[in-house]
DNA sequence: GTTCTAGAAC
DNA sequence: GTTCTAGAAC
């Protein structure tokens, strides 16, 4: 909730004259910022007009800035993704930015958490502003990503699939770094 | 989001 | 018996 924001006041990572990037308060893997328009008006993907485009490349670029920064410093070892929820859970707009080791996050408890950032339900920004370039809007069909929300857990890396989020968990970690080394 | 719990899976 | 999930209630 729009309310909730209150309690990010001291988890604020940057500030311009357009958004703000915070902590998310729940965070599903070792980093995890998002970044905010501060004209409250853009509530979602669903009202994105072509008048916002720059708006929403502008918190792109400051995403993709926030990932170089981090991975200039301490987090040089970790890769990230950057996007937005197909069906978000918090009203207002708020571009994702994730590092990809979730197996690292005690608040990734349920399927639905592991689905909405390893499936196509998180889509990447830079497909986003493509498409409401292209197409002037953006549409995100309920039952298509409802089906992605709630489809049985699969690794994102070797696509094995796994019965419990602990057995996905365990996994992805040793797939993770498989694919690191 | 959290807690609680029934029942499935192991 | 223990682990885990899903749904309800908050």
């Amino acid at each position: 909730q729009v309310k909730d924001l209150a309690k990010h006041k001291d988890s604020i990572y940057f500030k311009d004259s357009r958004c703000i990037a915070i902590y998310d308060a729940y965070p599903k893997a070792t980093v995890h910022l998002l970044v905010l328009p501060r004209d409250t008006s853009l509530l979602s993907l669903d009202c994105a007009t072509p008048m916002h485009l720059d708006l929403m490349q502008h918190m792109s670029q400051v995403a993709d800035r926030i990932v170089a920064h981090l991975k200039a410093a301490q987090f040089r070892k970790l890769s990230f993704k950057v996007g937005y929820h197909a069906i978000p859970s918090m009203r207002l707009l708020h571009l994702h930015v994730i590092s990809e080791d979730f197996h690292a996050s005690e608040r990734l408890k349920h399927k639905k958490h592991w689905n909405s950032f390893t499936t196509d339900f998180f889509v990447p920004s830079s497909q986003v502003l493509a498409t409401l370039e292209r197409e002037g809007r953006v549409v995100m069909p309920a039952a298509k990503y409802k089906a992605l929300e709630e489809q049985g857990l699969e690794c994102p890396l070797c696509h094995a699939k796994f019965p419990t989020i602990p057995s996905m968990k365990k996994h992805y970690k040793l797939c993770y770094d498989k694919v690191r080394q």
